[in-house]
This record gives structure tokens, C-alpha cells and sequence, in this order.
RNA sequence: CGGGACAUGGCGCAGUUUGGUAGCGCACCUGCCUUGGGAGCAGGUGGUCGCAGGUUCAAAUCCUGUUGUCCCGACCA
């Protein structure tokens, strides 16, 4: 490819809008542009990258057994209704109708797609298992997009889906695809870690998100260095610490006036932080109260809330009214007298004692809570409902958790029957049985992956890309594409290279040098040649390392060979 | 949807307070010149100032409404 002929628009500076590292230079390199909010096209230089992480995912599905098809876009309402996901899914669902009224979905997913699929064609344990995927668009009318390809409305994602005949088979297809991940990430060059995740709105057995370090991504894991235990945020587990038994005081009823926060409340009794119960009030669709109470040092996670309470699907912040109606006030609830809701309490805060706690009126607290005494537990659920903090200990060993940020790239989930049961997918088995399918379904955000790994390789200067994923491997750069010789030299390297199989690109803009050295950087391709009058002159090249930013210089004769070598290791 | 900000040429911005009919830098086009890190000179193209309505002799500027965008919270690849 010659830049003459390159599509590749770079700007000096970067729209006002882009906050994020990535999203500035993937605008300002000419990878993408915006059409509206949450919708992106991706130009030439985007695509190329985009592709190269395509083609990686292909070759490790491939590798697993996995099979491409294609499925459509537009979904029919029917099969979303027959999962029972029509209702649930939400406003997220981009919805529309065809010319004679019927309803239909862009899809923001396939397993109601595959799986109706599937249960028409696939009767006999002979055909299994079975692993199929596409790179699709995804659409889902986020209620925020932002940051660029991270979080847009329409995206393109691998999603493979498994299908095997019992919970052993799912659960190797499981172990492959996770395999098949960690292969996908690390060809692309990218720092991550597999942790344990929440299985969220899909449902399901268990689940990894690959999360690519950031400190910038959007999402928060607890990691542990003595072992190998790492965890979403919202899923890591707490172990239980038992408290030391004190004497108990017995309970009482204080005047806490205008103490509406845990912060007053502590300053005005003059209390640790740690001797408290706080409460946050939930509703879910059925618009049911729910109240959870965690210490007060601690935060009520939203996700373990929601899964240890029956029935609720989402979890909103309670309507005022609701508490009100419930018998209790904003700010000083508490779990003691109160029936007309249901109560959540952390493991934690039932190990506590002689705490303080609402009182479910105005101006008023409770002390010397203790909870295991003043707490009917017939009526409430004991869980473990907190976010997990720096410094808790590791559910598996004990030591001190870390946390950090990161993109979450990826996410393999075993879904057993949840699918195959709503849509009646079945097969016939060996003994002759009919069976229902046991699934698994892993996704990809490839343009996520291609934002999160501009998000882990840059500097001033613009993208440093990973070789394997980068738009170009190498660009050939005459600094006077206007001198015949030089450009003619540039091109001659420009022509072996690409026999060898390098995928080059030759800078033959009659810009000046610095313009072209400046885009190179910005672009970020990892070796650069260089052909000037001085190279010339000394019948060599000159390369330089975008990464390290170390220049070096090969007689002509050897140069390809050792580019060769050098991109070996970039 | 709640809170905050913004909307002026492809990009970045000034002008709005105090109405007088649109400007700067970059990019783009032409010519000269220059060619190892976003050069210089000269000339040029492009915007009815998000949209709609109102006030006024006159609106980018004031008023009302509306749409879009961005940032902070609930979603997820």
C-alpha cells in the first residue's frame, strides 16, 4: 500500500469530546470517526487492525473446533418473547417494525437466535458438541455511550455459543474457549487477567471477564499476589471474620438529631465508624422495598443484593414514598420493627455487637445493636452483600486483596439450560432419552480490544502498536519522495519487504520529512525505514524502533533480512 | 432519567456580558520556495453562528421552546 493512495486522515489535535487516551488518538490517527452518539466508522487504518484481531479470533476459535456462520441482525420479536428476554431486556433493546407491523429487534445478542437455530437442526448427540460463532454487529442502545469504541451503541463482537450434551461436555467447552481467550489476548499483545465475574442480565453457571489492565478502564477488580484468586468488583467473595465476643449492653433508643448520614451519626455519638449499620433502600420491578444493611465502613454491592433476593431482576434506588409506606424514614432506617420489606443483611453485621443503627423514626438511632439478639432472623436474609475493599482478606487464602482497574475485553459464561429450556432445545441421547442442551456462550468486544490495547501502548507521540495487530508492520519512509533516487530506492526496499510476506505500507507523500515522521509516530507502526540522502550516501538504511524509539542502521543488503528479525519480537 | 457544561467552516477556538450583519490558528486549494521531526511567503475555497419561534429598524449576541453533544451516577463486549 502507498500513503498516496491511503485513506488516513490525522489531525493535530483532537476533538473536544475524546477524554480517554485511546479514543483521542484512535480520532486522531484516522482510525475512526463519529456518526452520532455510540456510532462509529471505522476507516481504513481502523479496519486494517480491526481485522488483524478478527483474524486471531478466527484462527483460536478455529483451533478450539469452533465454526463460523453468520445470523441475522434484525431478530423477530417471537423468539426474544419466548425466552421471556422481549420484556426484561429493556430500553437497551433498539427496537423496530417492519411495513406490516411486526415486531423485531437489532441484536444486542444471539442465544435466543442460536438456539432456535439449533433446535430445529440438531436431534441426536451424534452432532455434538457443537461450537458456532460469528463476528457480527452488536447493537444495544447504551444509556450512555462513551469513551469512544468502549462503550458505543453498535459494536462488533465474536460471540461463539456451545452446545454439549451434559454438564461435563459444557464444562470442557468451557475450559477451551477459556484457553482459546487467553491465546486470543496475548497474540494481540495485550496485558490481562481472567477474573471471576458476575454472570449479570444473561444468567447462568459460571464466568471469567478478561479484563486488559488500565487505569482507566471502566471496570474494578480484586486480585490476590499470594495466590491466583482475581474477581470482578461486584463478584468478589468476602470471607467471614468472626468478631471477639464483648460483654452486651442492652438496647436503647438515643436522640440523633439532623443525623441523617453514617458520617454525622458517628461524629455526634462519638462512635468508631466500624460500630455501625448502615442501610440503603432498593426496589425492584414488583416495586417491593428491599433494605440492606452493611457496616458502616462498608458498601452495599448492588449485584449480591439482587441475587440473593428472589425474584428481582433489577434493582433500582427506593422511591422515598416506598420507605415512608414501609414505616420507616430516609436516613434512619434499620432493621429492627420494621415488616413491610424485605431485609438484607450483611454476614458482617451480624457478627457485630453493640452497634449502632437506625430506629425507623425521625431523629433517632438505636445502640448497643446486637444484631444476632435484636434481629428476628426468621424474616431476614443473612448474605454476603458488600463490595469487596482494598485489604480484605483473600476468599481463597486469606491475604490482603489489591484492586485495580481495567477494560473488560471479553466474557465466557456456562449458561447451562437456561436457554435450551425456555426455547425447548432438545436432542435424543445415546440411551434414547430426550435431552436439553447444555450452553455456554463467550464474547469478544473487538473494537474494545482494539481501544484497550492503544489504552496500554502509547506516549506523547501517538499509538505504539503491538505488531500483530498493528494497521501496518512496517512503513517505508523517503524523506524526499520528490528525489527520484530516493523514492525509487524506498521503493525497491518498499517491494522486497512485501515479497517477504511484511505487511508494509511506503510514505510516498511529497510531504516534508518532518510531516511524515510525525504521522508515522502518531499512526504508531512498529518499524520504521527510513531512505534519505545520508542513508544513501552510506549504501545502508536507517530503522527505527517506535516503542523503544532506538534508531539503527543495516547495509542494504542485509536490511530485510533483518527487519525480519526485528519484528519477530515486537 | 437525575445533576453539570457546551453547540460558531473538516479540527481547535474567540466574538455573546454591553445587539450593528462573523473572525483567528490548523487543515484544504494555487504559485514560489523548502525537504531528517507537523517550515516560510503570496494568493484563495469554505460557515445565513444546532434547529424553531419571538423581541427589535437590526440578533451568533436578548427571550421561549426544541434537538444534539460531552462530563458525573444506574448498563455491559
Amino acid at each position: 500500500m502507498r500513503a498516496t493512495q491511503l485513506y488516513a486522515p490525522t489531525l493535530r489535535e483532537s476533538p473536544a469530546e475524546a477524554e480517554l487516551v485511546s479514543h483521542k488518538l484512535m480520532y486522531r490517527a484516522g482510525l475512526i470517526r463519529k456518526a452520532a452518539g455510540g456510532l462509529y466508522s471505522y476507516l481504513p487504518l481502523g479496519w486494517r487492525t480491526m481485522k488483524k484481531i478478527m483474524q486471531i479470533i478466527r484462527e483460536e476459535m478455529d483451533a478450539k473446533g469452533g465454526q463460523e456462520l453468520m445470523m441475522p441482525i434484525v431478530q423477530p420479536a417471537e423468539m426474544w418473547q419466548e425466552s421471556g428476554r422481549w420484556a426484561v431486556y429493556g430500553d437497551e433493546m433498539m427496537r423496530l417494525k417492519d411495513r406490516h407491523g411486526r415486531a423485531f429487534a437489532l441484536g444486542p445478542t444471539h442465544e435466543e437466535m442460536i438456539t432456535t437455530l439449533i433446535r430445529d437442526e440438531v436431534r441426536s448427540y451424534k452432532q455434538l458438541p457443537l461450537m458456532l460463532y460469528q463476528i457480527q454487529n452488536k447493537y444495544r442502545d447504551e444509556i450512555r455511550p462513551r469513551f469512544g469504541l468502549m462503550r458505543s451503541r453498535e459494536f462488533v463482537m465474536k460471540d461463539l455459543y456451545s452446545f454439549d450434551r451434559d454438564v461435563d461436555g459444557m464444562n470442557i467447552s468451557y475450559d477451551k474457549m477459556y484457553d482459546a481467550y487467553s491465546k486470543v489476548f496475548t497474540r494481540c499483545g495485550l496485558k490481562f487477567r481472567a477474573v471471576e465475574a458476575d454472570n449479570g442480565a444473561i444468567g447462568g453457571g459460571h464466568s471469567h471477564e478478561f479484563t486488559v489492565l488500565a487505569p482507566s478502564g471502566e471496570s474494578s477488580i480484586a486480585y490476590c499476589e499470594a495466590c491466583n484468586f482475581a474477581a470482578s468488583d461486584e463478584k468478589a467473595e468476602l470471607k467471614l471474620i468472626h468478631a471477639d465476643a464483648e460483654e452486651l449492653l442492652p438496647l436503647k433508643k438515643v436522640s440523633t438529631p439532623a443525623c441523617h448520614t453514617i458520617e454525622l451519626v458517628k461524629n455526634f455519638l462519638r462512635v468508631p465508624i466500624e460500630k455501625t449499620i448502615k442501610a440503603v433502600a432498593f426496589m425492584d420491578d414488583a416495586e417491593r422495598l428491599i433494605l440492606a444493611f452493611v457496616r458502616g465502613d462498608h458498601e452495599v454491592n448492588e449485584i449480591k443484593v439482587m441475587n440473593c433476593v428472589e425474584g428481582a431482576n433489577h434493582l433500582y434506588m427506593a422511591d422515598e414514598k416506598l420507605i415512608t409506606a414501609a414505616g420507616s424514614v430516609a436516613g434512619f432506617m434499620s432493621p429492627i420493627g420494621i415488616d413491610k420489606a424485605i431485609i438484607v443483611i450483611d454476614q458482617s453485621v451480624m457478627e457485630m455487637s453493640n452497634a449502632v443503627a437506625g430506629a425507623n423514626e425521625i431523629d433517632a438511632h438505636f445502640v448497643n445493636v446486637t444484631p444476632k439478639r435484636d434481629f428476628d432472623a426468621k424474616k431476614i436474609i443473612v448474605a454476603d452483600i458488600r463490595m469487596v475493599q482494598v485489604g480484605d482478606p483473600c476468599p481463597h487464602c486469606g491475604a490482603p486483596l489489591k484492586m485495580t482497574r481495567g477494560i473488560e475485553v471479553g466474557q465466557v459464561f456456562t449458561l447451562g439450560k437456561k436457554y435450551s429450556e425456555a426455547l425447548h432445545a432438545t436432542f435424543l441421547d445415546e440411551d434414547g432419552a430426550t435431552k436439553t442442551f447444555e450452553m455456554g456462550c463467550y464474547g469478544i468486544g473487538v473494537g474494545r480490544t482494539m481501544a484497550a490495547a492503544i489504552e496500554q501502548n502509547n506516549d506523547a507521540d501517538g499509538i505504539i502498536w503491538p505488531r500483530a495487530i498493528a494497521p501496518f508492520e512496517v512503513v517505508v519512509v523517503p524523506v524526499n519522495a520528490k528525489d527520484d533516487t530516493q523514492l525509487a530506492f524506498a521503493e525497491k526496499i518498499y517491494d522486497e519487504l512485501l515479497a517477504a510476506g511484511v505487511d508494509v505500507l511506503l510514505d510516498d507523500r511529497k510531504e516534508r520529512a518532518g510531516v511524515k515522521f510525525k504521522d508515522c509516530d502518531l499512526i504508531g507502526y512498529p518499524l520504521r525505514v527510513t531512505v534519505s540522502p545520508k542513508t544513501l550516501a552510506g549504501g545502508n538504511v536507517e530503522i527505527k524502533i517506535r516503542r523503544s524509539g532506538e534508531f539503527m542502521n543495516f547495509a542494504r543488503s542485509e536490511c530485510v533480512e533483518k527487519i525480519l528479525d526485528l519484528l519477530k519480537n515486537l
